[in-house]
DNA sequence: CTGGATCGTCGAATCGTTTCGACGATCTTC
DNA sequence: GAAGATCGTCGAAACGATTCGACGATCCAG
């Protein structure tokens, strides 16, 4: 293995040097870095991650807590875990992929052998025991999701309240009366999960305030529970004319069982949902939705993580405003 | 911060007896161990991750590359990535992300820095270019799926050949003469993905070797994809009684597709699939199946990559045998 | 009872960086 | 042109573990 000061002999330097060169913590000059460089190069040196980590009480690892939980859909789980790699290696950073079972313990074992610097938690509970815990941790973490109780601790997620009330907004600007919401499953609620109480929230106030008939039911990510609720909401809401869907593997069933029950989309039934673009644009009558854009969470979650390990301050919530994105699925309501 | 030093300061013993307590390399008698233990628990010691890497060589993390190509199947790698990590655990290992477009340098920074030990690489092609990288390597892997050429490499994976020999076979059993095989996105063979291809060879193979009328084709991965490939099989063979999917999400719309096509399922044609049990299982008639067996490989890799740090010897190849398990969607052939 | 293993522990060297203080040399500024 | 900054570099001291050789004590075999 080459080491630093095999580079400094090389280079005719001393290993401080090298080192500062490489780290641009000190000046130096353009010749001997250039030096310095040629002779990186030419030897194939890389810094010894753990002399690294044990020298400057960093390991430039970033902790990531991935949700394995029913109810949560995977690919949106697994981009964001790649716009967070993606994002960590920008900021030459490396990721650790750690699992919820491993819970308290894997957070405390990873971030007091200093494995890494600072965490993120996905899929945060409204109260959830690793809080206490991460508060207490003297390194900086950011959470996915908003818990009940977010003081002091630093918060990002889609403004899934927004959406829920941007769905609604949009449904009622196109004239609909009459609205429902087919949720994420039973299970998702009663663990609570913040995101998709907030939805029903939005969902909820926006529909009193522009005087709208509406209900809401939670759904299995089933086709079967689809036909169950499509019928279901239809049963009880004859008028219904809107439908917003917070549920991704059943956006695409549910449009079917709708259709076989008679209503066309969208000449008859509106269908709004909040998902994933690739879940909208893939069915055959694409959705009008409101993304999750996963990327940009994680993208910005490292970006709050880079600027608490600079020690500057960050704001302790953020909200990113849901965009909606019109499709063919949305239309005025029928004249009838 | 608490260090070793501490805790043997405590305990009343050197540090290097605390290591050893730790390590189990030398023997401690069961008093100075109680002691150890004691003081490690009341001072709440965790040794320095970068400190015992630079002093061990030895980190203690393995790296896992995961795909982001479009064709794989999302769920499926989630719970292969989730299963290497709770596996690495069990063998007191953590486990850093890749994605696959760090590509070469990523492995080689890896590798060569010292941050881990050992490197998983999922979704390796007929041709990788890290093929080379990982032999050259000073540090052992395991690639999931086999190159074209995997002298001097360890591989594992599903035995895909046998999966599709399987189906036919499952097929041909019950008495079905011409045969369907519905594969993988057109760009998954494109690219050269070793495990599709094998499917189609095991397919056609043994439907010639029993003599039955077969044909292939790609599709990707939509509902009106599924539609169209159905109806393009109907018209080629107008006898069609059994089919073969290999394409997850493809399964459940070519079903639908072919009962609109006046055909029922079980009765009048006969479906396997290659895909992970949950698929199979929530789709409305379940679909008899080869599961993927995501979290043994994963699992298996991990031991695989443990002997080998350990210099026990292991095979190059393994393939794990495919299991079908017979579920509502096939019967035997119509009578007439 | 004696000589050679084995057991249990210690001290010191080592792993490969980073970083702090120091120190000439060069550059400002009045 | 003297005093103080700044620049560019060096040497040495951390950082917190592991591991090797050594050494007294205990055990066993002949």
């Amino acid at each position: 293995m080459v080491k630093i000061t095999d580079v400094a002999r090389h280079a005719g330097v001393s290993p401080s040097t090298v080192s500062y060169a490489l780290s641009g913590k000190r000046p130096i000059s353009e010749e001997t870095r250039r030096r310095i460089e040629a002779s990186i190069r030419e030897l194939g040196y890389r810094p010894h991650a753990g002399a690294r980590a044990l020298a400057s009480s960093r390991s430039n690892v970033l902790a990531l807590v991935i949700p394995l939980r029913t109810g949560i859909h995977v690919p949106v789980a697994m981009q964001f875990a790649v716009s967070v790699v993606t994002s960590a290696r920008q900021h030459d950073h490396d990721v650790l992929l750690l699992t919820q079972e491993e819970g308290d313990d894997g957070l405390r074992r990873v971030a007091d052998s200093a494995l890494v610097d600072a965490l993120i938690v996905m899929d945060v509970q409204l109260r959830d025991s690793r809080l206490t815990l991460l508060r207490a941790l003297d390194r900086p973490s950011v959470l996915i999701g908003f818990p009940a109780e977010s003081e002091g601790l630093t918060c990002i997620d889609l403004d899934f309240e927004a959406a829920g009330r941007a769905c609604v907004e949009h449904l009622a600007l196109l004239g609909h009366r009459c609205v429902g919401l087919v949720g994420s499953p039973p299970e998702v609620y009663a663990r609570e999960t913040g995101f998709a109480q907030r939805v029903v929230q939005g969902f909820t106030a926006t529909a009193q305030q522009h005087g709208l008939t509406s209900s809401f039911h939670p759904c299995e990510a089933t086709p079967a529970a689809a036909r169950q609720v499509a019928a279901q909401l239809l049963r009880e809401q004859p008028a219904l004319t809107g439908v917003v869907v917070h549920n991704e593997p059943v956006v695409e069933p549910l449009i079917e069982a709708f259709e076989q029950l008679g209503l066309r989309v969208p000449r008859d039934l509106s269908i709004t949902a909040i998902c994933p673009d690739e879940v909208a644009e893939q069915i055959r009558i694409p959705v009008t939705s409101i993304a999750i854009p996963s990327a940009e969470i994680g993208a910005r979650a490292v970006e709050l993580l880079m600027q608490k390990l600079d020690r500057v301050a960050v704001p302790n919530a953020t909200l990113l405003a849901p965009r909606l994105t019109a499709r063919a699925s949305s239309a005025p309501r029928p004249a009838h």
